[in-house]
DNA sequence: ATGGATACTGAAATTAGTTTCTTGACACAT
DNA sequence: ATGTGTCAAGAAACTAATTTCAGTATCCAT
């Protein structure tokens, strides 16, 4: 079909594109014109305002600011309750949803309270995995990543830590360091602990767990104990150390692959170490250590009425100086407590 | 259908709304899911999430901003070329819509200069109808509210300085005070003075005519001459005046109803009167007069490239401190300055 | 209790908005 | 010239969102 005259040149420079979007975006938000009126008006096509105005939202010209009403009642109670330096509360009801959102806004805090060159550790979890998914790209550099701990296995599809530690540094790629722990100790319990001492006889395994030991901010995950919770439960079956077991045993969650008890205090039973001693971990008490210290950033983001437990135990037992966590938890952690909503 | 059981009260308090509410909002607009399944997720309907999240809206937990690329450039050039106080440009390319976005910007203009108790005047025209429409409602109170002008016709459909004056107070309701002016002057052309002069020595009228020159912040519309521009080209012809008589005598705009040359200065000629002498209106040179004095905003609400011969005559002449317009007429005013589109 | 006004609901109908698909223009290599 | 990859455009197909509508519950005055 080429009998047609050739079109005369539109000249479609960038600054004609670019009052087009503004005409859209200024007829679409402020005078609530639809679409195909713009379109008709302005000489365009549905399709073409359509996505103008996708651009305009893309480029930032369109901006959605979300007011939402606050829950500082809880996140005070929290802070005088449990002695934290600071915590954060989203709202209930989000259902499925409650984890994305603890990644969102553990994100925009992690965003807050790091900075270009720190160290930062991460343990692991779904939770983290949605933190680390909402962080900006390019937003940090130099930043040296850590995994908090590392396990014997390499099929369980949870999120361990080396790959949050991957996950995070594509994310601020290419200008920061990230380390890999890697801990294959797979050999009979009563080989393991010569299995370890290997282990930990290299230079730079040992350096590794010891500048994790060390970062400025530490992500972590709560793992909590049931029947039918991922994460945790199952690297234990994995080791052979039943749900029921881990029940029996008064483990009601944990910290960075360490079971703890209703009162924070990490189980260590002789029943556990086929699966406690399979790992490599920054201890629990040396997370509580960091808690204390001035500038050090110990972040725990949980939430969920089911995770209440576990994070009561993490906070008893002082693991963390920084909750992030959802109204239903933090009401099930203060019990007492009459909701917000209801006045 | 009344054989089933009685369903339980369900608890719809307004904390539980509003709890439904944010988790609409939060996974609407920061997770991008869409309202079935925020529906589905949530145990709603459709419906209601809709409805839901267009209520957050109106309530203003959901803002939309919009970061437009400013055109200070222009408004620099407007100011410095024309002596102006200050200046708004908006964006061109609007179309049909340029009206309506200029009413949109004049009226948030308003309410940055405007302030509790002063004294508010308007002319009339389509721009300005649209200035007060955009106003938001019970911004101001102990306002007095003057027309700038008044004709002696009941029945052109143009929006008068009476009919703004009205909207403007009901927009204030209940605590401003509006004034209107009626000037019945329809008697034939030789009685025409006589029935002026009875009008003013109306003390009412006077005392509302001389306010009117003396306000706070006036708000003034530009008309054009043309074949097919209406409001003032109408009223003209009302009283057998014909646009082409107009551009004969080389008027080429009007403002607060006296029309002017493209050096901005009132023709006053003999073939006029029998439109001149038929209205009432705060003189152009109390206007310019205006212009001068501290504290004082005469704002001008005008665009389009066609505007832009008027808008001249109007600066040239003084008549106003302030003006609000768009990029094609600012475009014309400075002719030899390049566009800021072209970098 | 009873009637009626009001407000809220979900299903369905309607409208609005987005994406896909095909085409054609253009730049550049052959 | 001719092929080829990229790009942007509109039409059409599709998906998403809103509004209407009819049915109920609730509240209040009788």
């Amino acid at each position: 079909m080429k009998f047609q005259a050739h079109l005369p040149h539109r000249e479609m420079d960038s600054g004609q594109e670019l009052k087009e979007m503004i005409s859209c975006v200024l007829l679409y938000y402020r005078h609530h014109k639809n679409q195909k009126e713009i379109a008709q008006h302005l000489g365009l096509s549905h399709s073409k305002v359509s996505r103008l105005l996708k651009r305009a939202y893309g480029e930032g010209i369109v901006r959605v600011e979300l007011n939402l009403p606050q829950l500082p009642r809880l996140e005070t109670a929290l802070i005088e309750q449990f002695g934290l330096r600071d915590a954060v509360v989203i709202p209930g009801g989000l259902g499925e949803y409650t984890k994305e959102e603890l990644g969102w806004t553990a994100a925009r805090y992690f965003e807050r309270v790091a900075a270009n060159g720190i160290k930062v550790g991460l343990s692991c979890g779904y939770t983290l995995y949605h933190t680390i998914k909402n962080l900006r790209e390019h937003h940090f550099r130099d930043l040296k990543i850590y995994p908090l701990s590392a396990e014997s296995t390499l099929t369980l599809v949870d999120l361990f830590p080396n790959t949050l530690v991957g996950m995070m540094a594509a994310k601020y790629r290419p200008h920061v360091t990230a380390y890999a722990l890697h801990a294959q100790l797979i050999a009979p319990l009563e080989e393991i602990d010569r299995e370890r001492k290997l282990l930990l006889q290299n230079q730079e395994i040992r350096r590794i767990l010891e500048e994790a030991g060390n970062v400025d901010v530490a992500l972590l995950g709560i793992g909590s104990i049931g029947r039918d919770t991922p994460g945790f439960c199952t690297l234990a079956e994995f080791f052979g150390v039943r749900p029921d077991q881990l029940l029996a045993l008064e483990v009601v969650g944990e910290i960075n692959y360490q079971p703890f008890d209703a009162q924070g205090k990490i189980v260590e039973r002789e029943e556990l170490r086929k699966l406690t001693s399979r790992v490599l971990a920054v201890p629990a008490s040396r997370l509580r250590e960091l808690s204390r210290q001035y500038g050090k950033s110990v972040i725990a983001v949980a939430g969920g009425a089911k995770k209440a437990p576990s994070i009561r135990g993490v906070l008893t037992g002082g693991y963390c100086n920084i909750l992030i966590t959802d109204e239903e938890a933090a009401l099930a952690l203060l019990d007492g407590l009459p909701s917000g909503s209801h006045p």
